[in-house]
DNA sequence: TCTGACTACTCACATTCTTGAGTATCATGC
DNA sequence: GCATGATACTCAAGAATGTGAGTAGTCAGA
């Protein structure tokens, strides 16, 4: 039951489709859940069935028709509840760092190489964050628009994915900068 | 087929029982993935099972005997692989993270309460982690140990723990702080 | 005119993870 | 002398997640 609350934090900024939702999620909603739009599908319909969320039919003429979503009481009530619950400690789950683990009785070539990769995928997500955050506080400051701000949640998350995805870039470039040095000159791949 | 890895992984530093392993995976472990007992002991068997372990039988005497399991020379090869195969993105899933994306539309208070419960945890295990790192790399500095500890994989693990951790305490706080601020002077719970 | 990408969604299966309960012995402290 | 907690592990059921394939129309560019 969690995937259920991500859903609705997410749809509340208006309607979306069940496309629209996963187009989010790959992008600012991954900054607290990822899921794949199959999923969101299941869910979307698991919501509706169960009255927290309203869908309706929109009739287009060139794209197929779609189904816009959005939060009804019921599920402003949910997510109240969900809000004042404990929440669940979380953790890193991270196929890299088992790789970094592991790396004294390993190769660290291909390892090197990932660390490489993720590093520059963090990049990459570090200018969308950056740019999101300024389109979100407009042509405030930052502290201004969190005193003031209307609505700051996807703001406040989308500065814990920046921080993120800092960390985990110099962490990546930190890690493969070790590993490079200790490999004898000779060894390449 | 993720787990496998972080189990061996986790055990190359030695011979482990699950229930060792389950505590391992309470703290160092933690920092690269998470399970609980249960699922470390099926897996453990199915380790075995396939021969990417070896256990042997450990008779106690004023304790219940044990089973201690280290990595084989399939396991070693199994290791290799995955080291070299492409790691999946990694993302944060966080329930806080959810509860504060939708802070606008819920009552603040409980979600302050736990931000700084969370701040305090993640304190106690910056505290835990900076110990860890100061004894594994023993009498050297940083830059010699990773220059040429033998065993440095949990070292660079352990020192993304402690980076993720602080940036997760800092985050929970200025959060709390902001959320503190913009409540109205009356308002408590 | 064909190719590939985008919109929009569905079905089915497999794996993984969580939850809750249970067994049994020994050591520690009140 | 009794409760608590540590050691050491098992079983079962269900919820959550991930994987792979498929449908079907539209649009832009080579």
């Amino acid at each position: 039951m969690a995937l259920r609350h991500a859903v609705l934090a997410a749809l509340l900024d208006g309607e979306y489709s069940g496309y629209q939702l996963a187009k989010a999620f790959d992008v600012g909603v991954a900054n607290f859940w990822h899921a794949m739009p199959q999923q969101l599908y299941a869910e979307l319909a698991k919501l509706e069935r169960e009255g927290l969320v309203t869908g309706r039919q929109v009739v287009q003429e060139t794209r197929p028709n779609k189904r816009l979503f959005r939060v009804s009481e019921a599920g402003f009530a949910e997510l109240e509840q969900f809000a004042a619950a404990a929440a669940k400690p979380s953790f890193i789950r991270d196929d890299l760092l088992v790789k970094v683990q592991a790396v004294d009785r390993t190769d660290a070539g291909p390892v090197i190489e990932q660390l490489e990769e993720r590093a520059s995928a963090a990049g990459a997500r570090i200018a969308l964050f950056t740019d999101l955050l300024r389109r979100m506080r407009g042509d405030m400051d930052e502290e201004e628009f969190l005193r003031g701000g209307e609505r700051i949640g996807p703001y406040l998350t989308c500065l814990r994915g920046l921080a993120f995805e800092e960390g985990h870039r110099d962490w990546c470039r930190h890690v493969a900068d070790v590993l490079r040095e200790r490999r004898p000159a000779g060894v390449r791949r």
